[in-house]
DNA sequence: CGTCTAATACTCGATTTCGAGTATTAGAGA
DNA sequence: TCTCTAATACTCGAAATCGAGTATTAGACG
């Protein structure tokens, strides 16, 4: 079993939200929403309707009552219990102070850079930062919106984590860039090399590797340290 | 349907592996361990089979041999084919050039700070400060290692965008520590006074939301804007 | 007064995911 | 030579996940 019995994130701002007071699924749903807590939790009405399920489940949250407004479908309004408000707060306490092992997809990216040629690579670099700056922009624009509203940070903090996330990204990829286009990364010797080979003579990275002394001498000692680790 | 066919980040890992040369399941986990890529992309081994699986079924790969050796179990050895070539290209461009919406679990706490008292968050953030200076610790040792073996960088970059990852957030929860102990944080005031009518008045969070004005008066006027959105 | 759109409020089931379990064997050490 | 551990090489099914679809209705607009 899972450490958490319900163990989807959105299960937490359930729990959030029915702490505040009691309400039926479609209500959180907006109410995430207006506050923008979607932004920080994926919010996925498939999810929600079964991660309630199984919160009620579990014991965290029970039904209050079903009510019926004219010919809408019923909505059963959710309160939550003391199990839950217990859940909650550990959940919490969790996700503050324990670090977990995240995987970003750009790492995976970046595991392979050497699948693509250096100058599309470069290229898609910085076609990517063009669009994390101008998501940097809309955060900081709606920060200096919120807050010329006073609207206090404690309830954004979140917001701004982000942001120093995507900051440090922008950064590292635009060096990143730079150094793939001017040669500054050790190795990109070897990348272009192998590319050139490849477009021009038609030798495939696969048959390069079987014999990398031909194709790259002995500059490349380290390639007997990237082992095509025998069976 | 998804987008990919298979879109588990561990078939970009197996395209990745098999386009260097053909292998079996266990011999791709193997390498990918050895080779660190296993910190990039989650390596579980429930994954990797059922993703061999759909990846033959896509076409992407092929059996190419089932050997057996002495009384061990079967090992089917894979190739990539070239539409699985293709596919590992075009997944690796859209993993480099364009951006996913990510969210970190620390967002999800983040988002709802008010839910423990200020300096149990704090004292967290601490506990959590630890923990990831001690990971940057350990990655910078291992790049140093690297660095002196002259392993070229090319092949570690995803781990330096880590470290500048992890660079940020300990930054980020260092300041925003510092602000709730020194009330620094716009809204802590706030934070403090809910805390300690609920922990001194027994007064709940719900029953402060149902009338902010008598508890909070009307400094708070913001508060006004945090809807408890009528339904 | 009729039509259209946007919002409301979900349901469904095909895939995916994953951890925990299993069985075997090589080699280290006693 | 025996035992024990670590590594090898998977299997399985319970649970989670998610996007796309559906049905209803209030209110805008002509």
């Amino acid at each position: 079993m899972a450490r958490r019995k319900v163990s989807n994130p959105l299960a937490f701002a359930v729990l959030g939200s029915l702490s505040e007071r009691p309400m039926h699924p479609y209500e959180i749903s907006t109410l995430l929403r207006s506050r923008g807590k979607d932004q920080s939790i994926k919010l996925n009405y498939g999810s929600l309707y079964s991660v309630v399920t199984a919160l009620e489940k579990n014991g965290f949250i029970e039904a209050r009552e079903t009510i019926r407004e004219g010919n809408r479908p019923e909505r059963t309004i959710y309160q939550i219990t003391d199990t839950g408000q217990q859940e909650f707060a550990d959940w919490l306490t969790e996700l503050i102070g324990t670090p977990t092992r995240e995987f970003h997809p750009l790492e995976a990216g970046l595991a392979y850079l050497p699948g693509l040629p250096p100058d599309r690579v470069a290229e898609l670099l910085e076609q990517r930062l063009k669009a994390v700056d101008a998501e940097i922009e809309e955060i900081t624009a709606a920060h200096d919106q919120m807050a010329s509203m006073e609207f206090p940070r404690l309830f954004w903090v979140e917001s701004e984590f982000r942001l120093a996330l995507l900051k440090a990204e922008s950064t590292y990829i635009h060096h990143l860039a730079e150094e793939i286009r001017t040669d500054a990364l050790d190795g990109s010797a070897f990348w272009r090399k192998a590319w050139k080979l490849y477009e021009e003579e038609g030798i495939t990275p696969a048959d390069q590797l079987k014999d990398p002394v031909k194709y790259f001498g002995t500059d490349f000692a380290w390639m007997q340290a990237i082992p095509p680790e025998a069976t």
